[in-house]
DNA sequence: TTGTATGCGTTATCAG
DNA sequence: CTGATAACGCATACAA
């Protein structure tokens, strides 16, 4: 590897000079500019960040933790946090913990020993507040993502799922159901038990009665007991007319099982959910959606995250954002003309 | 920061013995190694890769460059590549060029000054060449993924995509189809090419003509003018009875298409395509597809490129992996029964 | 405008 | 078994 001192001794010059025309820092005459910018082009000199990294005390890497790579919605994250880290001039390294707590445990003592300049982290859960800790003790700014975790007090970006479930349950409710079923994410994530809170007012506020075993508690990642879902749900009595998904992923989960029962979506039953499928929201049967604002999310979070960066010391109070979710009305509802 | 050298101090040893306990080398006496440790936990202490990089002169992190984030093939390709960077003991640093020559080149120079030891990457097509070129001149290890460079020479896990192209074609003649559409990624891309060359053959060995007005050049990426698709869909006469999608992404936008223009798959369109669609393959229309073993071709992809870092020096002959593709026989065909 | 000395945190080498 | 010293490649502070 051709390193700062071979550039330097090719152009008469030393290695610091090589540097100023680097990072251009500092006065230097126009020639011997030139001249070290030949040299580095004729040797195909690239400097070594690591050597940087060292003596500046800073990577300029940012690290997004996510829980699910499958999921279009946190891959619209990602986008968003990519662009937000490049205009900042950081580079944006990724990270799936897929929903499991020791993975990425795994990831934070890699973030810990790369020394990344900052975190954006989704946490599996409230369990996570152990792994969260260790990076407020290593004081490795912060910022969580889509979900809140009790005893741990960062920046955070946040989806209004309260609000957000509320207004797919009333959608329901305007179209004439009243048995609606929620197969939702695990307790021990915020945004699940705002969704379930969401749920029941949104009932209570039309003054349907809420009953428990119209609640499934499941798990937002993919890989599910198919089988067991399939059996709830043949046991209800009387069968739910609707059902709200507590994520994107448990919505597909659920047309499959209802495709197994060859039951069809929005003619016997009807099916929304939280957040858009991607790039294949447009396949039939066209779910309706609760759409969080995925891009949002990854760009203010990276945002508030180098904020925070630059502002280490000025200690600013932490910030958190709530995004509205947005109802996509598609084709997944029927519309009751009988209340049942 | 806490350094080597405060564990040290107040472990009452040298830099080195701590060092020695880290990395499990030399002899040290159990008295002393539970001593460091015992330092080690109470300072909570993390070694600092930057200078192990630096001195090591290796980084221990591997980069995978993919050309669409959104896509569930990638994403596949991604999950193999992490497991078989984890059990070789290196991280997985990812990226997504978007089919983008300019991403790509930036990318290359994130990776040619972050010293990674090695590069997974799907070129986004022959222009790519140049890319590559600058990753060579720096003696970077280096794998390509499913897409061959004419003029560069290296290890590469593709997919047997012209052998792949052909059975689609087979499976739909047999099937009773006579006027089969093609709509494919960019021939700049090598993998699009055997994919043409497959559907030719596919034709040709069963004596069905070959129109030129069936082939329809896009990309493998998002985000295509739907409406020059749809014109050109149209205007085909006598239209298709079937047609081959180059990928997932294209059949997914055809079928964005065809329920604009209010044509039923499978009823009065068959639609087959390369590449599965992940978690989505199971909503409908249930998209008989010929799949690609995305997770091997990660895992195959990583397992090359360290093979190639650990004997770097025996200059092993350049491997090339062809992995089949399997037609998976869902429900977007349509038997006819009078081939027109 | 340019150069010299020094240190960033770690490990290899060699000595004890 | 343990320690002192040098080196990895670069940038900061200070000198010239």
């Amino acid at each position: 590897m051709v390193t700062i001192y071979d550039v330097a001794a090719k152009a008469n010059v030393s290695a610091m000079t090589v540097s100023r025309v680097i990072n251009n820092t500092g006065k230097i005459s126009e020639k011997t500019r030139a001249k070290v910018k030949r040299v580095m082009e004729e040797m195909n000199y690239v400097p070594n960040q690591t050597a940087r990294n060292l003596v500046l005390q800073q990577t300029k890497l940012l690290f997004l933790l996510i829980t699910d790579i499958t999921n279009p919605f946190y891959m619209t994250v990602a986008r968003g946090a990519e662009d937000a880290a490049k205009k900042n001039g950081y580079r944006l390294l990724f990270g799936n913990s897929d929903e499991d707590l020791e993975k990425e445990a795994d990831y934070i003592s890699t973030i810990l020993t790369m020394r990344v300049d900052g975190v954006l982290i989704a946490p599996t859960g409230d369990p996570s507040l152990a792994n969260l800790e260790a990076l407020h003790k290593h004081k490795v700014p912060l910022v969580l993502l889509d979900r809140e975790v009790p005893g741990i007090n960062c920046d955070i970006v946040l989806g209004d799922s309260k609000e957000g479930a509320r207004e797919l349950v009333e959608h329901l409710i305007e179209n004439g159901h009243q048995r609606i079923a929620l197969v939702n994410g695990d307790s021990s994530i915020s945004s699940a038990r705002l969704r379930l809170q969401g749920y029941r007012e949104g009932l209570l506020l039309n003054q349907i009665e809420l009953h428990e075993n119209y609640i499934y508690e499941a798990s937002f990642g993919a890989k599910h007991d198919l089988s067991r879902l399939s059996e709830w749900l043949k046991q209800l009595t009387p069968p739910p007319t609707a059902i709200v998904a507590g994520n994107n992923i448990l919505a597909v989960e659920i047309l499959r099982v209802l495709e197994e029962q060859n039951i069809d979506v929005p003619e016997q039953l009807s099916l929304v959910c939280f957040d858009d499928l991607g790039p294949y929201s447009e396949s039939k049967p066209f779910l309706t959606v609760a759409a969080q604002q995925a891009y949002q999310f990854g760009y203010l979070g990276i945002q508030m995250l180098v904020d925070r960066i630059q502002e280490r010391e000025a200690e600013l109070p932490y910030r958190k954002i709530v995004l509205p979710a947005h109802l996509q009305k598609r084709r997944s509802v029927k519309k009751l003309s009988t209340s049942t």
